[in-house]
DNA sequence: CCTTCTCTATAGTCATCACTACAGGGAAAT
DNA sequence: ATTTCCCTGTAGTGATGACTATAGAGAAGG
């Protein structure tokens, strides 16, 4: 994903700590385990936090353990290898903040287009400042081309797919098709760059933290609306344009 | 800068093979040193691929050594240490690609302002395709948050700080302006979002090989359009617009 | 021919890497 | 009380990391 998640998918059994973890065995109803499930959870933490600011060979064990404060016998215990650490750290990171996150804006029922363009991408910049180390470090992973692919790459790229489709889906949900069918082409466009440009943002603010992005958001809306515009006009003609339906419903 | 540095900086003294390495000493006329020569860009040229596959930690002076074909002990004659060498090999391969590129197209004298945006991206979308090691190996550099920084980091971070003003000026010459001020504050602004996005196209491309470059482009031609009127039509409000005088040639 | 200067070859240095062997500790189950 | 099972503590493993000491090789200058 990127950044954000903005449609929903559903958000499963969330415990109050976040997400259970896939433990090792199904356990049913034990309770000495509590203390393992927590130092997983340190463990888990202190790996993504360190690949967030290093990459993943940046990230030592020696580190993990020494920021977990506890011994690499356990980390091994819990976890496969290293490979397998940080795929499982990123998915637990994402899966945490999509069971925890607040802050959602609502959906604007019945605006203009226009009003759902600018509630997209503010929902997005959420996302944005809300999960910077996730976006930072999917994004170092999918940059790299090693030879043997490090597995959070192929989980980073998994979760941003599963974003885009949302966010396509939204968007057919939301624009308007007056001949009966729904521009789902146009859906994935839209779906596509809204999430390209809102990387190239996020790398923008992470290049320079001086940034104005409150600024830049606002031209960013326009040419957004431009190209939203232009892709519903080519299918019909009729302004002022109202959004289809009212969007569903956030999560 | 990302990508593309736009507008030109002067090209210096450029050699056939590329650009003259900033050699240890100032040597006039020895020719002794030629192998010298040679071996130090193999050392930049090997190390700065490998850090464009695996990041700097991934990047090891052994791989360094065995690609270039050239023992540790030479490397460690021509640079410091790692972190210069890095440093290095990254202004180094800009330097020779500024010197060398090709394939530059033609600016449009007195075409009309949505003209020059589509020149703009296009150009932009060139030194992409042009730099791809480059732009992932600043990328991966820039989203890392060491306690200490890699030199190469800021290296990269200069270069597109650089490429920035470079399309910034080019812009002020561009962009219209009937009262008679330049618009610096809108032109910055532009080359900010040019290159943000840019930058978030090209993580695409790397993120999705089978993504449709062109046809988002068109897209993305559309939006920028609309930016720029937006710009240009809150100083002045007198469509249809052209470009405020022929815009500098290109390097 | 001898020296000088640039660069290379060999063979290391020590630190840290990912990872493991193995002996428990401690709570629950019996 | 004993066994069982989950997890931790200690102390390593061999491999590889960045980097170096040192002895030249080879060309040019004198």
């Amino acid at each position: 994903m990127s950044i954000v998640t903005l449609a929903g998918a559903p958000n499963t059994t969330a415990t109050r700590e976040g997400l259970p973890l896939a433990g090792k065995s199904d356990r049913k109803s034990d309770r000495r385990h509590q203390q393992g499930l927590e130092s997983q959870q340190r463990i888990l933490e202190a790996a993504f936090e360190i690949a967030a600011e290093r990459g993943y060979d940046g990230m030592t064990l020696s580190q993990v353990t020494k920021r977990a404060g506890i011994p690499p016998s356990s980390v091994y215990w819990h976890f496969e290898n290293k490979d397998e650490l940080l795929a499982e750290a990123l998915e637990y990171n994402y899966r945490n903040w999509r069971a925890l996150r607040t802050g959602w804006i609502e959906a604007p029922t019945g605006g203009t287009l226009d009003d759902q363009v600018e509630f997209a991408l503010r929902q997005l910049a959420i996302g944005l400042e809300q999960q910077p180390e996730f976006q930072r470090l999917g994004l170092m992973l999918a940059l790299e081309r090693r030879v043997v692919e490090v597995s959070a790459r192929a989980r980073f790229k998994a979760i941003r797919d599963e974003t885009r489709e949302q966010l396509a889906s939204w968007w057919v949900q939301t624009l308007p098709s007056s001949n009966g069918e729904p521009l789902t082409g146009p859906a994935q466009d839209l779906a596509e760059i809204m999430i390209a440009v809102s990387d190239g943002f996020f790398v923008a603010t992470q290049i320079d933290e001086r940034l104005n992005i409150d600024h830049l958001m606002e031209l960013l809306i326009i040419a957004m609306r431009a190209i939203v515009h232009h892709l519903v006009d080519r299918n019909d003609e009729a302004p002022p344009r109202r959004a289809r339906r009212r969007p569903v419903t956030l999560p």
